[in-house]
DNA sequence: CATGAAACTATATAAGC
DNA sequence: GCTTATATAGTTTCATG
């Protein structure tokens, strides 16, 4: 993992189509040098792979939150990862520090159907409580090119 | 923006560097109709263009935490957005609704890096307040393959 | 041990239908 | 949307520093 690696991520960040050629061009190296690179990289873990970037209104999910979960009692990462799982509307969840057990990322066509997604969270997992903020407006995703 | 494109975007994700063929097999058509629709899926910004997944443990961040913020007087999310991309450890940042203004998402090596990244938000908002919570673990996360 | 050049295979791309 | 033809890229091999 050295300095080149790092060019070659930062560029397929920016482009996850680019050609290996492209990113040679980039960081100073031939094509195969590169797949070569990233072939390792790969196999490393260090990349774990390339995806399509697609906004979510296109697809008519309109409606972001995020909502704290705290739950009754103990509750293991991954049964909590099993019932998520099951419920589309999550998109992202993780395991945080303080008063709240989980933090998800929610996406809906609406509030209605918001409402309905954060009922169905209730009924899966024990809740205690949740705190929802619902996401006006997006000013930063370096994850996601084109943001 | 039919149920064809979406079969065509739901395998991008999946594979972001997958080929119009795999697509086209997947989805029951041929490359030049695969490369067609995406081309134009591209062009009406329902696909916004593709990425790498790199874990950032291998690029040495071990440290992720949501942070709240809440602004001393009124702020323009444009503003907001020119302050939070000189900070490049807020990997993310949305603003919300409820009491605090925007939420961010960043990554740090440590805890105490991620302390001076804190400050350095402190430093370029006016912020009246922050609430933090540091990942534990990520449980689920749709937008990336292999999680 | 990683690289670059070359040969070979597969895919992208554009034009026809 | 499919098929075909051609340009382009991916992949493997091998010789080299």
């Amino acid at each position: 993992m050295d300095e080149l690696d790092e060019k070659v991520l930062r560029h397929l960040v920016r482009d996850g189509r680019a050609t290996f050629a492209q990113v040679g061009d980039a960081v100073g190296l031939s094509a195969s040098a590169v797949k070569r690179r990233v072939d390792r990289l790969v196999e490393s873990g260090a990349l774990r792979g390339f995806t399509a970037v697609v906004d979510p209104a296109a697809l008519g999910w309109r409606t972001e939150a995020y909502v704290e979960v705290r739950c009754d009692g103990p509750v293991a990462p991954a049964e909590l990862r099993r019932r998520l799982v099951e419920i589309p509307e999550v998109v992202e969840a993780v395991t945080v520090t303080g008063r709240a057990d989980a933090l998800l990322r929610l996406l809906a066509a609406d509030v209605q159907h918001l409402e309905r997604a954060l009922e169905r969270v209730r009924d899966e997992l024990d809740v205690a409580a949740t705190e929802s903020v619902i996401v006006l407006s997006r000013l930063l995703d370096r994850a996601r090119p084109g943001t």
